[in-house]
DNA sequence: GATGAATGAGAATTCATTCAT
DNA sequence: TATGAATGAATTCTCATTCAT
């Protein structure tokens, strides 16, 4: 009854969004915990997207965009006389000591998207995009999306099972994977 | 009212419930929904499941074992005289080429292991046992975690992105990644 | 909390469905009313009914049952040697003299049926096995036919302009149908 | 923001809302689908239309006077030669083979004034009219109000059973009525 | 043991209407 | 005068879980 003028409630509605799915996976995103999140009344999050879709698609457009900024950051800190693979292992690295909320949020989306249609174009534009921003910066593209695969991997991997993320032994597994008999194959 | 004897009736919950899974995502699995795809009473999938959890880890170790007996078939069919980042290749190709329902069932179980802890030991035995099997074939199993990080990744983007996989773009990239002068960058 | 065993709820359900109709029509029939009316949780009127299209095809069933059962009555009653344009009169004057809300539950049946798919063979069931009845007892199909069309417009025109009911203009104006010169036109 | 001025909004929004019923029936009524049907701001809609009410009847009498319309020109069109049955006839095929959508919109007229109070007055007038009409016509009003009760319940018996209309059936109903020893009873 | 009716909470939506601008 | 954001109530429906039989 109070808050009638609010010209920012759909940008809050979205934040709202991120923070509990951020919280309780995408699963748990609701109308009403959204509402509840934001402060605002329940009708006010269907007013402004009218179904439950609409706003998770806002939601991860945003969370999308956040991931991209700090991924562009990484690309341009990129120093062309430092092996790639150790580039990469700081990464990962960045990735997996950074904010564990937002790391999850992406791989949430990515994983959602498989089933979810409506969010499918947004994983596979992050996924397109960051390609193409590193290909750009290293100059050929099959190597960035190499990069990205094995970052995206490495990340789950270590997000699911818990186990210390160890640079040397990335390193030596990839040299491993070109050429086992060097990386420890048959030793 | 028919059966009274039913030994496999718990089996046929699981398998209906892996059923539902594969159809609707975790988000559709219900008490009612599995009870409906294994034609048997309501009050049946709470008896012998009493909470709806205890019947998902039920469903997800038994598709974590099928993946297995999957990954293991690979891992027993490696050419020790073929390059690994060709067999690693055969492998992604087999998986993008296959049975759709079954991958995406192994990500959802990626996805639910994010946020449900009942889960989450399930996907890291699952990641953990790839790495194992794979490392004892090949000797190394830091290669062998690159290896399924790898793979991962690669399986993730296509799904995600529709691309097609090419084998050769594979090999490149993994090159560049350890050797960008040659896999492609400046040249 | 109260009520745990209750063999005759179904029923109760469906009878205060019709209540529901009664007092409010076809549009004002809500899961919430219903569960108000027969004092049930709401969720006891979805589990009996699992959509409000359910529930309202049993309601509506049983409005039917019981208005044929009235129709029967009056063809049973049907005197030969009496005129039957008498006897029409007579069962137009006895609907619009019985019970409206009854009356009114049928008419809007009837109405409803001409959007509603899954009522509309409730009502053409009804028509049919009207003019049946009483085909049947005056030998006639198409003689029945044409009274059930002839009382269901009167009942229809009376119901709507709240004008009385006369049964010499009804005789005196079917006449005029058939022969208008002695009908009153041109009188 | 484009239109200022525009003068015949107001109508504008009435043929919407009469597309509205025709389509989803007055259930299916709201401020949001006539705005969105008439393409005007949704708050136009209730700016002309303080309530959804007021709209309604707007709607339906128009639907009325249209309706009327159509039963004056075969009022007009009726030849005093021809027998009234057979003109009737005439009429009835008319109405079930012209347009359905209209056709149910009348109906959807009779069977909200069936409860709606504000609607009955419409409905009560467009029967008077009609007999009215017919009446001066063939000069005997109580003949006018049968032809009129005949009609709608034929058409009202097709509608609803799908049952092919048959102008020779009809005439032997009604003689039958009238004098069943001929029409078919006890023959 | 086994079943399915019962329950109450919560889900997404839709909406008429009000009112600040 | 006209608009559309805001609101809160109401809608249908789904469901995990309990528990009497």
């Amino acid at each position: 009854m109070a808050r009638r003028y609010d010209p920012d409630r759909r940008q809050r509605i979205i934040d709202a969004a991120i923070r509990v799915v951020g919280e309780r996976g995408i699963a748990g995103l609701s109308h009403r915990a959204v509402a509840a999140a934001a402060d605002v009344p329940l009708g006010s999050t269907t007013y402004h997207f009218r179904t439950l879709d609409d706003l998770l698609v806002a939601a991860l457009e945003q969370v999308d965009e956040e991931w991209m900024a700090d991924f562009a950051r990484w690309v341009a800190s990129i120093d062309p006389a430092v092996p790639l693979t150790e580039e990469v292992a700081r990464y990962v690295a960045d990735v997996l000591g950074g904010d564990r909320a937002q790391t999850e949020l992406v791989y949430e989306l990515y994983l959602a998207a498989l089933r979810h249609t409506a969010v499918r174009p947004i994983a596979a534009a992050c996924l397109n995009e960051m390609a193409q921003l590193l290909g750009q910066r290293i100059g050929d593209l099959a190597t960035a999306r190499a990069v990205v695969a094995v970052a995206d991997g490495l990340v789950l991997q270590h997000l699911l099972t818990g186990q210390p993320f160890d640079p040397d032994a990335l390193r030596a597994g990839l040299a491993g994977v070109l050429d086992p008999g060097r990386g420890g194959r048959g030793s």
